[in-house]
This record gives structure tokens, sequence and C-alpha cells, in this order.
DNA sequence: GGGTCATGCCAAAGATCCTGGTCGTTGAAG
DNA sequence: CTTCAACGACCAGGATCTTTGGCATGACCC
């Protein structure tokens, strides 16, 4: 079950939050102290953090800002009580994935938490580093490890397998990927996708003739499937 | 720059969302029918859909359910005045990744966006984008943008570069390039580090005969400076 | 300042990637 | 079942990347 890292400083706040997620199921690491956010971060790898804007030294703000700058990327929902515009503005640029004010249901504040780990969690393309069936991909180096073998990743085929992986369980059209990659750079044919279609497979597919991750839609284009 | 897609049926609503929209340089494509939004999705692809809840015939909780039903994963932002806890929590369960209530500042409803955005497929780790000086350094694309031009970067210029930048401040030397990035697959000379080193310069540096950045360490090797 | 070694720059060759075309196979529609 | 369009596989040519070697320039030491 998904960990969740509570940063509250008001006593009963903290119980009422804690008391809830936990009776969710989520595993509750808590600290009322902002100093002490990173360094949990570290220790504790939660899947999502609640982070109260209001701490007594360090506030919410300086620890999101914090986190984003030493390159973490878990999930961060900003709970206060400060609603004005400037204020959830600020939030979010500073790296917050949902700004929530006070007073909130806890229903909403549940369906949030769950629509920010369903997008945390689930979503492939927001990794470098993938497993698709036997194949571990590395898509910062450009290269596929499979079968004890190792394939480079020309720019063309990451690109191509990054937009599908994003866009993963959906159909993908030929002229979304040309548009997407290539632009407006170059001005390639329908067969120099198919061409880097086919090359991927060889390079990732267990059996490339039967493949099972990287699908054709007929008529359509091409389809991901984890 | 992302397509949107926004999906309103009050006239002056559609069109200052349109408006605001393309200000901020969004492609906008627009409709006022749920019933046009999964065809719209499957041949315009926006990375992003903007959801009115009332709309007439097939509404915007519906559009939604329908949507995710079909595999679409592209982030929706709920639009609506109905902002009981019950609605919130519902259209969240359904699939949407916010729920913003009118009336809603445009700087909210921007920042929102953008948060869906980065997270969407345009969250990339630190380490992989990189400002050296007036380059903008790609390094999961292999790409610099500098001067208003656009450099590729090649597979060992990428792994030179992240090697270096990953010990800023430190001399690397050039056994230890080839060492770490070559490995035992080949056993290229030290004049290869030395070419690939120019070719980065002439990339990223302002002024590649007086480097700024990608430092020689006489008798050593190499260093970055951030 | 002079000598020596290290490094920048350049050119060319080889390897690899990308692209388009052709032909055979497969899928979908009637 | 037949037909036609879409797609897989393969091949070859052109573009780009990588590597090596030679020469010029710069850095360092005496």
């Amino acid at each position: 079950m998904p960990k969740i890292l509570v940063v509250e400083d008001e006593p009963d706040m903290l119980r009422g939050l804690r008391d809830n997620l936990a009776f969710e199921g989520y595993e509750v690491v808590e600290t009322s102290d902002g100093n002490e956010v990173q360094r949990l971060v570290g220790s504790e790898q939660p899947d999502l953090i609640l982070l109260d804007v209001m701490l007594p030294g360090m506030d919410g703000f300086e620890v999101c800002r914090q986190l984003r700058e030493a390159g973490y990327t878990t999930p961060i929902l900003m709970l206060t009580a400060r609603s004005q515009e400037i204020d959830v503005v600020r939030g979010l640029e500073l790296g917050a994935d949902d700004y929530i004010t006070k007073p909130f249901g806890v229903r909403e504040l549940l369906a949030r938490i769950k629509a920010a780990l369903r997008r945390g969690g689930g979503v492939e393309g927001m990794t470098e580093h993938l497993r698709i069936g036997e194949a571990e991909v590395d898509l910062l180096r450009g290269q596929v490890r499979r079968a004890g073998r190792t394939y480079p990743l020309g720019h063309y085929e990451s690109e191509i397998l990054r937009l599908l992986t994003e866009r993963a369980g959906q159909p993908v059209t030929r002229a979304t990927l040309l548009d997407k990659i290539w632009g407006t750079d170059a001005f390639p044919t329908d067969r120099t996708v198919d061409n880097h279609i086919v090359s991927l497979r060889r390079k990732i597919e267990s059996d490339p003739r039967q493949p099972v991750h990287i699908l054709t839609v007929h008529g359509v284009g091409y389809k991901f499937i984890p």
C-alpha cells in the first residue's frame, strides 16, 4: 500500500489526517517540522507528500522548492488556509502537483490523493528506465538490454518509444509521431516510422514477429502495451 | 507547443479560454459538444483536455468516463460551477486529474494546466535538463539549444557531458572518461575524447575558443564549471 | 627566452543511422 | 471468398557520427 508523508504542525489536524489515511490503508509517516522533510523523503521514500504550507520555521513553499531542486519528483499536495490566487499559483509553480484549500472534505482529499497516486505510479513514460517484457530500456543512454545482448537505440527510436510509452494503451497515429518528433524540421514519410517500429521490435520484443508490447493498430498507427 | 482541447458550451467562456490559452502559446482545439470529444482526442491528440462538466447532452462526467474506459491517459481538468464535495469526488474518481470550480482566476487555471502538463509528459529529471551559460541542454533528447540554434548531441557527446556535470568542479581524466563511458567494449584513443570535447564546446560555449564551462586541466583532463 | 609536451583543430576514412522504395504478407470490408 | 489497402521486411543510398592521425598552437618548466 502506498506510503504517505504528512507534514502538518497542528496536532489535531495531524491526528485527523493520520487516522483517515491509515483507515484507508495507507502507510503514514509524519512530521511537523519542515526541516525534516527532505531527510524523510530520502530515507522513507514516500509515494506522496501531504504538505501543509504554514509551518513554523521553513514553510511549505520553501520545502517544496528544495525538494524539487534536489530532484525529487514525488507528488506533492499542498494543504493550506491560504486560498488567494497568488498563493495557489506560487505553490503550483514551485512544483506542487495540487493545492487544496482548507476547509476541505475528507472525501475530496482522499479522491485527490488517489488521483495523484494514479498518475505518479501508473504512467510508465515518466521514467527513463523501463522494463518492457524481458527488455531493460535505458532511454537516457539510448540502450536496450535483452537476452544477454545490448542494442543501441538511435535518437529517433528513443523518441518514438518514449512517445508511445507516454501514451501507453492508446493508439498513436503515424502523423502524430511525425508531427511530435520530427516537427517542422523534416518531413519524412510514414515508411520511416514503420521502419523504426520494425527496428524497435527487433530490439525489444522477445518474438518480433509476434509483438506483445509494440502493437499495430490497423489503419490507425501503433500502440504500446506495458 | 502543447495542444489543448477545450470542451465548453458557453460562448463567452469558450472565447475567454481560447484567447487566454492561445495568448500563452498553446494550440487550441475546441468543441461545445460532449459527443465530439472522443473523436477529437483520437484525431487531434491533444496534450490536455479542459472539460466543462455541465454540457448539453452528454455531460463532462460521462465524457471523462468514456475517455478513460477507452484507454486515453490524456490529462483531464474539469471545470465547473458545481463545487459540492460529492461532485469533486465523482469527477476525480472517474479519472479527472484536477477539478477546478468556477469562478477561478486565469492565473490559477494556467498554473494548474502547467502542473498537469509537467506531470503528463513534461517532467524530466533535473539531471537531464541543464542550463549551461546561454545553452539549454536536453540530455534525454540529445539536444542543445543556444543562440537560436539547435545542435544535436551524439551518444558519446551526451555521455561525456553527463559525466563531467556529475563531477562538476572536479578534474576528470581522459582515462576515466574512456573507462566509464567506453568501458571494455572499445578502446579509443585520448584523441577521441579531445575531439568530442572540441565538439561539445562548439555547441555549448558562447566562445568555444575561450571556454567558460568546459575547461582543460593541463596535464590532467577536463573539468566542468556550471 | 627556448625546448618539450599537451592539447586544439582539421581532414579523411569507416561505421552507423536514417530514409525511401519495392515486394510480399496480412487485415478488413464488401 | 475476393479485393484492396495497410503494413512488415528487406535493401540500398545518403547523411551523420565516431575515430584516428597529422600539424599547429598553447602551456609549462628550466
